[in-house]
DNA sequence: CAATAGTCAGACAGGTTGCCTAATCGATAG
DNA sequence: CTATCGATTAGGCAACCTGTCTGACTATTG
């Protein structure tokens, strides 16, 4: 643990860097545990009446902290409640998606109490001249429509199905026309004056599992996302595993048995074919379900499809098991979703059958749309760490 | 990245606070970037001369740093050069393993300047009435051989081919009798009144490859060990994954194909019986190759063996590329360290055909006993560790 | 003589303790 | 029912404390 890191701090400075710190650590009670008076500050930071008051005073001066109220009932006169501002600052989240014909964004707009001050769907044609400015249209115009002052955005997160490379500013393996033009984001981030950051859709819906559905409270965790196409996001106690070139979770490449095999399938070389949406349509076609959508022929199917589905899950998840150990394994995507119980237990059955290794099984708990979800999360995390980093940062005066 | 983490500082607290923060991070830099003058220190904590001074002379008053020698050549009075007491503290290493007979414990003793104090190799009978005591015993004779104080040894790291669960306080999955007695662990923290880490042998061999052998500045890489058994070591950024119950990289239980499929051998459900020694063995045999030991076979095997042997590294390397998407994969333990360039050669060209996954595959670069260097050097990293977050807590007088 | 190592004294910044005043509630007395 | 008193708590103020910094000073070396 923490070999070659720098985990045990460095850090050395005068009394301006205690201010710094001290007022940082304020902040960040404020933020993680919502409205504290004077004292339950206090008892937090073990810091005294006096230099609580000053730092307050700091905090309240630099617009990030209001007095929302008092307390009463109590002896004594009535302590102020300090709690964030909450359009101290905005995060807006973005999640594109494709639906066939025009490609549908889902944009939502958190204040930094987390309250989600605006959302809506919109279809947005990217593929002009300049994709990234009509994404900027469409959310300064949900801005408006909710009466939000778009500059005080100060982070912006977008959710995507692809993986997005910094040094080539590009973001790959995305079908959405126009999404793949590179510098997109970088211009992103120049017209709308605050920090952007891409991230995969299945990472997204990982960090919606940990924070609304079922991963909540897990130490780690892995989503397998079932859907047309196949995903599979790593959570380790919070942090979400990328990879070296952002490819990890690609699970849809894993090779399956020995070159030259025969397999069940005519042709599997890889988990892709025997587990993506077009996969399961064709095993449920083979078990006389009919039906275009994977979801629906998953709701529609019976016990022995479901059976043999599980069994390709099962391999799925044998193989996530063994080389990461997770306590708990989330099926989600639309087949994930309309699988439902029937096939998180079959999956069980199969898991259990084919060896030693272990893990519960669960079906994800996240019934509104866990990519935006994740993206607000994720977009209003990096919102905070940034006040405090600039309140931490800021004692070079 | 950093939901929910505790990764911003809440640290807060007056001027003795800022005492502990700046010694510390004196200390830290002297045990990193090894003896340095007053002035180097100032450059790199950007502390005043006074103050520099000051934290030294804590410093060596505390017998954690002395001065090691004066500057010489420029004008000016000489400079006196401090070092972090080798002295101070002690991190002991022991790796056991089973050799057939008895089983074998190479031990190693080293300072904080990471100079390797003592080293040997004993054969040491643990299937006795207190099998910590017999681990004790060795190392205290070890120590004392070298004329080294046992009681300064802060921490031990212990190595052994299986996992720790710290809940039982037993060390699982390993063939050593007597080494799976619940409670050897705490007992053997007792005796030595140190703390005590059990590490996985495979773990150790990742963190001497980080430190010594090919991964040296790698962001992510994966060591696959083939050997008797087979084992994965999953190091990201420096950090190793042991999974939720300590179950990270146990590939040998991967399974291969559909349950089901006709493979090429009669049986082959999982990796295990494929690439692990036995398999190996068997392999050689089918083309010809007559030899008990897998490390033997891999080097009198012929290049059709070794391509053969090459395809079933490729699946274990495509399935953890898949997942994990490290940037590097490193082939050790006897097997990949007797494949060598051979083996690295073809299975970059086994797995390259094998699907669109990309990583680069090596050797190993550690010669010496892997296992006991990565316990030496994570022993050491601990005691390192240890004492400067000792320094940074004790500002409550 | 020039340049550098290290110390010393005073200033400074920020935090803490202890004391003070003001506010509020409940109990008690009228 | 009302007025008052006491207990309790919020918050401010002043003096003190700790640790760091600046600038001057001494000592040492080429």
């Amino acid at each position: 643990m923490g070999l070659m890191s720098t985990s045990v701090e460095r850090l050395s400075g005068s009394a301006k860097l205690l201010r710094a710190m001290n007022t940082s650590a304020v902040l960040a009670h404020l933020l993680s545990r919502g409205p504290l008076t004077r004292s339950d500050i206090r008892e937090l930071t073990g810091l005294s009446k006096p230099t609580t008051s000053e730092v307050l005073r700091t905090l309240v001066s630099a617009d990030l902290a209001i007095v929302t109220g008092h307390t009463s009932g109590g002896p004594g006169p009535n302590a102020e409640i300090y709690a964030t501002n909450p359009d101290g600052a905005y995060a807006a989240a973005l999640s594109v998606r494709e639906t066939g014909r025009q490609p549908e964004v889902a944009l939502a707009v958190t204040d930094l109490s987390g309250a989600t001050r605006a959302r809506h769907v919109r279809v947005v044609g990217l593929d002009v001249a300049e994709p990234a400015d009509a994404l900027v249209k469409a959310l300064h115009s949900v801005c408006l429509d909710a009466g939000l002052a778009p500059d005080r955005i100060r982070h912006t997160h977008l959710g995507v199905p692809g993986s997005y490379d910094p040094t080539t500013d590009a973001i790959h393996h995305v079908d959405v026309p126009g999404l793949g033009r590179a510098g997109l984001v970088s211009r992103l981030r120049r017209r709308l004056g605050a920090t952007v950051e891409v991230d995969n859709d299945v990472n997204l819906a990982a960090i919606a599992e940990r924070r609304h559905g079922v991963a909540r409270g897990a130490d780690a965790f892995a989503l397998l996302w079932i859907d047309y196409g196949l995903g599979l996001a790593i959570d380790l106690g919070g942090t979400l595993l990328r990879g070296s070139r952002g490819g990890a979770g690609e699970i849809g490449y894993m090779p399956l048995g020995l070159p030259g095999a025969r397999t069940l399938l005519r042709d599997a070389p890889d988990l892709h074919s025997v587990l993506a949406g077009p996969a399961v349509v064709a095993l449920a076609a083979q078990h006389g379900v009919r039906a275009t959508d994977p979801a629906a022929a998953v709701k529609a199917g019976g016990a022995a499809f479901l059976a043999a589905l599980a069994q390709r899950v099962a391999i799925a998840a044998a193989t996530v098991v063994a080389v990461l150990d997770p306590s708990l394994i989330v099926l989600a995507g639309t087949v994930g979703r309309a699988g439902g119980d029937r096939l998180r237990d079959a999956t069980t059955v199969a898991l259990r059958a084919s060896g030693p290794l272990e893990a519960t099984i669960a079906t994800t708990g996240v019934t509104d749309d866990p990519v935006l979800l994740g993206a607000i999360d994720a977009g209003l995390e990096r919102v905070r760490e940034d006040l405090i980093r600039s309140v931490q940062h800021n004692h070079r005066q």
